[in-house]
DNA sequence: CTCGTCGATGACACGGCATGTCATCAACGG
DNA sequence: CCGTTGATGACATGCCGTGTCATCGACGAG
């Protein structure tokens, strides 16, 4: 059993099963590693903690940060969020409709997993932050879109989950982004 | 000294004491409560966990709901959030500028810490968008409007934490909001 | 083919976190 | 004076997460 390719993945599969079968919380590492054939010490050497399993890692805010990179560059901010939340919904959600919704329900029904959810989103924000200011924004508007985008993601995969007929997340997209806007300095602030 | 007054208090003024000294992460429990006069047990009868002596319950996102639905309900969902802000800034912050920088120091310098700190900061959008709704939002408008209040107020409070002289918080949540604006249905999308 | 290196895993110990359970004690009302 | 009630102490327990060192397989050098 040592030595068995794959043992990130192996640890996945077990701990999403076990997950499935009894539950985050009544589900220990033990557990987990039992059933990959590892021993508890090596979970921990692939993941920071339990919590981190349900996770990606860092793999969508580096993603996030690499496709705010590769916009064009005459784009104006809010495109390119538009056009990185496009791209995200096409290639990471379509098609997997369900299996986000159970994602998201195992999330929201564990404390220390929303925790950790909501920092991830912190994460994100900062990570497209970073981006913003490659591209030469300040720091301050290169908070505020990162913000935003983070936001309109959020609010657009709620939204999209709770829907009764799957779609293309694009559309719920477009829909929460004609809701929202963000100016630079020089527009009109509204509700003064 | 069972059955001493304010061991809640004791507790709070212990572990701030001892994360002030040694640091959060390097304080146990048992170091808390030794100092409080008081047992582990009890520790966690006031506090779910170690993290939450250092946020306040739910009082901030309690607060803030009760500040939404006793806003003039002719406001304009922006003006109300300006209004709450305004009123936090004023009553919780203004003149206490280096308690809280030391306050988000600390919390920045824990990972665990910033994991609660976002999950507070989706706890207040959940109260938040309550609030709008009770005030006769839609859903999806009333969570874009929590969304975008806690944006401007998580952004205003780095702002005017990072400016060299203090000033009035409420002046850098008015910068602030002149580059985000939320519009309705039937406003004009930007950026498209 | 053999050996030494190197990275991955096992084995073990350990402290802290968090919770369940029951006993104990002070305050308070009758 | 006593019984009730709520807060606290005392104790046990299980899991989390980490440090440390030994061990094992893969792989390249000779």
């Amino acid at each position: 059993m040592r030595w068995a390719p794959d043992a990130r993945g192996r640890l996945e599969r077990a701990a999403f099963d076990l997950f499935g079968e009894q539950g985050y919380a009544a589900t220990t590492v033990p557990q987990i590693t039992a059933r990959a054939g590892l021993t508890t010490r090596t979970f921990f050497r692939y993941f920071a903690d339990k919590r981190e399993v349900i996770f990606g890692g860092d793999e969508i805010p580096r993603a996030a940060a690499r496709l705010i990179s590769e916009a064009p560059p005459e784009l104006e901010p809010i495109d390119v969020i538009r056009l990185v939340l496009d791209e995200v919904a096409a290639t990471r959600f379509d098609g997997r409709r369900e299996e986000t919704a159970a994602w998201r329900r195992m999330i929201n029904a564990d404390d220390s997993l929303r925790d950790r959810d909501a920092r991830k989103r912190a994460d994100l924000v900062a990570a497209a932050r970073t981006a913003f200011v490659d591209r030469g924004e300040a720091q301050r508007s290169a908070t505020i879109f990162a913000e935003t985008g983070a936001l309109i993601f959020h609010v657009a995969l709620d939204a999209w989950l709770a829907e009764p007929e799957a779609r293309p997340m694009g559309d719920t997209i477009a829909e929460i982004m004609t809701w929202v806007c963000v100016r630079r300095l020089e527009g009109t602030p509204l509700g003064s």
